[in-house]
DNA sequence: CGTTACGTTTACGTAAACGTAAAGCAATCT
DNA sequence: AGATTGCTTTACGTTTACGTAAACGTAACG
């Protein structure tokens, strides 16, 4: 009845839990690991995420869906682990923030263009497209 | 007198010409031409743009805009190329078009949420960093 | 003991779109 | 003639974020 398994006890997961938590895979976990975002106790050579380490995934997850680039969200994490009461740190994660900020609202505006431009095109062509049928119509 | 250069008399343009017009490399114009993408006159190794090249080079450089892939910039290009009449495949390149805009109007609404959630946290850490200030203010 | 499930490491592969040497020909300029 | 300019080819390099395969360890189940 004993479970010789990694504890998973002391709100610790082990990777598939993790997986199934953050729908990731395991290589992207030892990806995260190998470049310095993430770093899971090592029970002999399995690993155990801890709670510091979920909230670290949840952190970096959420960069990419800001579209921070992982050495970007590496450098971020870094600075909160050293001294991210410092001001002038702070600082200067906000502007990189404000910077993210303004490129992405820039890519929206292209992305409108870029779409209003292509609908354009499909009505223009569907106009088309019903002449040439109404051409060709036997 | 006689300019030996290749002709750049009858509305053919050479490398040069063509990257200054369009803004891009001599790089990019060979690689789309190794992709078959473009199909330049070779006057011995020397390559000559016609009026058809810019043509598509204008439709894969809005192409591009659009977000397609070259990929499939070549294979739009391509069905054109071979009988842009044929209705079956006229409807094929609509419903390429309209499924591509179908993404682009997903990754906008993404985007949005991005932006939101950014200029959320954004807020909410500098009347945190406000609150900061005031504490360790001498 | 054999199978199954889960984990590990190492390391090459992938995609897109070119960048970047390196090395050479051909024609015009000086 | 020599230098300069412009173009050429071949081919390896770059970037990001993992995928994928190989080969092996270990534990629990039956």
């Amino acid at each position: 009845m004993t479970n010789l398994r990694p504890k998973e006890t002391d709100s610790t997961l082990t990777i598939r839990q993790m997986c199934d938590q953050f729908a990731v895979t395991p290589r992207t976990l030892r990806f995260y690991e190998s470049k310095e975002l993430l770093s899971p106790i090592r029970q002999g050579t399995r690993r155990l995420f801890t709670r510091a380490d979920r909230a670290r995934l949840h952190l970096i997850l959420r960069g990419k869906r800001f579209g921070f680039s992982l050495e970007d969200i590496r450098q971020l994490l870094d600075m909160y682990d050293r001294d991210g009461t410092n001001e002038a740190q702070l600082t200067r994660t906000f502007d990189l923030a404000r910077k993210r900020l303004t490129q992405m609202e820039a890519q929206r505006a292209e992305l409108d263009t870029a779409i209003a431009e292509l609908n354009a095109q499909l009505t223009e062509a569907e106009a088309a497209l019903a002449v040439f049928r109404r051409e060709t119509a036997a």
